[in-house]
DNA sequence: ACCCATAAAGACAGCGTTGTCAATATATTG
DNA sequence: CAATATATTGACAACGCTGTCTTTATGGGT
């Protein structure tokens, strides 16, 4: 049960070592009837390259990893199964570093890191998609990164982004539609880029609705539960409450919806609530929640692909996936 | 900035290569002095073994899989994080499998994966902890796993465990100190083993009181929150309504809490609720729930290096971890 | 046909470890 | 103290592939 080996494939297809290695890693000058030849013997061997003298061997590691600090687990899973799906179609493996930006040592952290681990490419989830000593630190080790946002700052990087500010005009066109035309828009903190492409896109969507800016009062949470309950609060309870509130992310529009509980507001009768990212959590509250559903595991699926692909090329490549939103319970006529 | 080898090492320490890999391994036959040599030198060179030609010259692959199927996103999360914190201590990779034991090709699946992927051993979490032709595959395989359940079934592998009757047994202690009487248990799915040892280890607790089996009414879920709800709301407006439930999992724990909140029932004025698990939503509820918490990170984290460190000894370890359970605000007098 | 440019295929030496086996030091025994 | 057992070190050949360089086809222009 000896494993078999190149030259195995070699042997069977009456041709060099090397020639099946071209055929392996895609390289050009390899005739179409070798490549076929080649290809016929490795299918029928069931041949599968070892990594490890591949890496050995050659300048790749064939591990990418995924660095991260802390969005929520389902947002985390869907990430890492779409790294994974992509890593395995290729051979390579994904490796988790998890890292802590709010710390004031990231730049050593990073270091510690990029020391000890060996890997092709990096993929980068919000919010360290936006923190520049990270950044500073793959770009010095000139690691290729690809970064799941749709915040653009002028960096040198493919990026998998998402319209965010598309996404939530239509949110804001669907309350529009139901009617609504008092809002509220509960923000992400400032440092999260897509906090502002959010808020924009709604207010963008209400003008296109022929509404007004002042239309919308604006709020800021720091997407945590907690806070879309206490902004919540305050909203519901104050004059002049809005009849529909629109939360940047899922956590924070459960919130709200805890905070109408305790008020003794129905959803969607006297409060409309919308939410953004189609966690799980979505489905979990009740009434279940309108909400915008980003394909996160095929956006980390092609952040691996181009990692693994485009090796070495130049061009920097941005590649924008479809959002959808999930119309569910939580909004109503106002 | 060629990276530093063996061979470096080995002439700053003055000894040969092997003596180097020796130390490296924690092989017996080093003399004391010698180890203390080498290691100097490791340290002041900075010396990190190359995983790579470590594999292809021995027998190990130094990656450890996980295999799961569908548990909670948070519960994965957490069960990687400590997979992945042992790993890296030692120079491993973690991969990330996932199966779907509800499909009829199990066997398929399991060989599919494990000709391609070359796995020193796997940890498993629940339910494929329970999956007989998933432990077949790997005992066919000869390769060895760590499983994270409670339930024994005699199988021969290493195990981290909680006592959940235990936990169930210190839950019902709670709510009977509480001053209730009349209770409920939403057990989870009867493939799922933890559901039969909570259940009894709940029962336990009560006769342990002076209570009697018949006071837990036992109704059953599947583990999801809809599950609980439509359980829940069923065990809610029935007569004679209980004023304790104990669900299996937080999630369902979840659910009772929206039919509580659909009936108009306050928690836990009207009703206590207490979940297992301490997964995110226990505190994104309100009130927020009591629950058990299990050292999940901790747990996968000690598997890992079970299967890292014990290699190739026969012993069979079952290793049992501390449970803790929180008291929240789900739980009140009777 | 002939020559040259270029494409295609092959030969071979590593890559950085560990396994095996041989060589040497040290301990144990009578 | 010699002789033997045992513990400790070392030498060196793999492991399976890719990078580099060389050799051999192929095609295009006269």
């Amino acid at each position: 049960m000896s494993r078999i080996t190149i030259i195995d494939v070699a042997n069977a297809a009456g041709v060099s070592i090397k020639t099946v290695s071209r055929v392996i890693n895609r390289e050009p000058n390899v005739r179409a009837s070798m490549r076929a030849k080649v290809e016929a013997a490795i299918q029928s061997l069931g041949f599968i390259p070892n990594t490890a003298a591949r890496s050995l061997a050659g300048t790749r590691s064939f591990v990418l990893g995924t660095i991260f600090d802390n969005p929520s687990p389902s947002y985390i899973v869907a990430m890492q199964r779409g790294a994974m799906i992509a890593c395995r179609e290729s051979g390579y493996h994904l490796t988790i570093e998890e890292i802590d930006i709010a710390a004031g040592d990231i730049a050593f952290q990073m270091e510690k890191m990029l020391a000890t681990s060996r890997m092709d490419g990096v993929i980068l989830s919000p919010p360290v998609t936006e923190c520049e000593p990270v950044l500073d630190a793959l770009e010095a080790k000139n690691l290729p990164y690809v970064r799941l946002t749709p915040v653009d700052f002028g960096r040198r990087s493919h990026a998998i982004t998402i319209n965010d500010s598309a996404a939530a005009a239509e949110v804001a066109g669907h309350l529009w539609d139901l009617g609504h035309r008092n809002f509220a828009v509960i923000t992400g903190p400032a440092s999260h880029g897509s906090s502002k492409l959010r808020l924009d896109g709604f207010i963008a969507g209400i003008i296109a609705k022929g509404g007004k800016a002042k239309q919308v009062r604006v709020v800021q949470g720091d997407f945590t539960f907690r806070s879309g309950m206490a902004v919540g609060r305050k909203l519901l309870e104050g004059k002049n409450r809005p009849t529909a509130i629109f939360a940047s992310n899922d956590d924070m529009a459960a919130g709200v919806f805890s905070a109408a509980g305790q008020l003794d507001l129905k959803v969607p009768r006297d409060i409309s609530i919308a939410g953004y990212d189609d966690s799980a959590i979505a489905e979990l509250v009740w009434p279940s929640l309108t909400t915008i559903r980003q394909p996160i595991t095929e956006m980390a699926a092609e952040a691996a692909r181009l990692l693994i692909e485009r090796r070495g090329e130049e061009a920097i490549h941005t590649v924008e996936m479809p959002y959808k939103m999930i119309v569910r319970q939580s909004t109503g006529p106002a």
